[in-house]
DNA sequence: GAATGTGAAGGTTTTCACAGCA
DNA sequence: TGCTGTGAAAACCTTCACATTC
């Protein structure tokens, strides 16, 4: 595997993005039988252009075999291996609510290697009890036991009244990436990558289209 | 209120994406009991540039007084009528398993106009029984129940497979407006607006971002 | 012939910088 | 003086087009 010139010039979020389609696309294609995949097909199938896949790919590196096409087990393990999804990661999760047990219980997660392995909670009620095999832990241990779990990725699911301290925990725990679904901009150090999953914020595009009249192409 | 001019100009994805931190950012200026905002302690707000600011809402209007700043709860109304939170809507949830479920209690749909007003999924031992005051529809009625009710947006909230069988329901049933939680890309008619929240995508994100060493402002 | 990889062109979004107004 | 509104410039992202390789 050559090197990947992240750094050397800076990569364009919406071609991250990108690369999980890439992935999923491969993955279904490997089960389809394919050997080999054109940057068109790839493309069709996002609903995006040729140009745009192969110079999405080609910023990592050289994959393809001109006159040929990708060849689709190696690529999916390539774009796998750019995404950080070839290997599994330690999550853990704040906040055992609504949204928070939703989140255990998705098995995608899971299946694509973040496992969730340690759960959260300010609750007395809940902290010491078992939600599908995990142990809730008293939040106020935050910064010790995510140390001791080797946590690596932290989920939000909190009100957005303690988000913050949450958060200000799980950044003195070492965590370096965190995706937060409460809906309140999170202050974080320099060093932490944080995404946001403001599920209202994406209804009020859908009612900032249908107010408008915008369809298609232009909402997404 | 002036016209909004969406349709001569293209409005950017972007832009109506920071509308929305805008409408929180002013209520919670109104709130402190600000009566006037400058563009600039709006964009330090939420991280942006004053000239961001500006260009944004001088697309839809001129809401500010040069040498004074914007009058916040003017703003913030202007803003939610762009926004189309100034009223509210009649939802439709698919799916009520984990996420769906989850998504029922999310007291900040609500909150904001988005008001859950039909539940609908395919497991015989569900359908008819009530969750959380609403009763649970028959899968198979989408089309007539969605149109009887009046529902102008939809969130899909099913497991993949099934998610574009849904999906073609709530179009027939004239739904312009899908919010998805599938993690699949689905087909929709031209007219229809469809968003999409790709969980998983946000922590390959992320891995992405710990395996390359992405940090800060990069990452968002 | 077929399809990649890529410099250059084209388009879109953001930032700059300043005219204009309270 | 202070701050908006906005053309122009800069930065960024996407598409084109073609040389290159199998």
């Amino acid at each position: 595997m050559c090197p990947i010139p992240v750094g050397i010039k800076r990569v364009a979020e919406s071609t991250i993005h990108r690369l999980s389609h890439y992935w999923r696309v491969l993955i279904a294609l490997e089960k389809e039988g394919y050997k080999t995949v054109s940057s068109r097909e790839l493309a069709q199938r996002e609903k995006l252009t040729p140009a745009q896949v192969r110079k999405d790919l080609s910023f990592f590196g050289s994959f393809g075999t001109r006159g040929l096409g990708y060849p689709v087990t190696q690529l999916k393990e390539q774009v796998s291996a750019i995404l950080g999804t070839n290997q599994t990661w330690r999550v853990a999760l704040v906040g055992v609510g609504n949204m928070g047990s939703a989140l255990v219980g998705y098995k995608e997660f899971s299946r694509q290697g973040f496992n969730i392995i340690k759960l959260f909670d300010n609750d007395q009620r809940k902290i010491g009890s078992f939600h599908k095999g995990l142990i809730i832990s008293d939040v106020r241990n935050l910064e010790v036991e995510i140390k001791q779990a080797g946590i690596e990725i932290a989920i939000i699911a909190v009100p957005s009244a303690v988000a913050q301290q949450v958060m200000d925990e799980i950044a003195k725990g070492g965590v370096k990436a965190i995706l937060n679904f409460a809906s309140v901009k999170l202050k974080v150090p320099g060093d932490v990558c944080i995404r946001n999953e403001h599920m209202s914020m994406e209804l009020e595009h859908l009612s900032f289209a249908l107010v408008n009249k915008i369809t298609g192409k232009q909402c997404e």
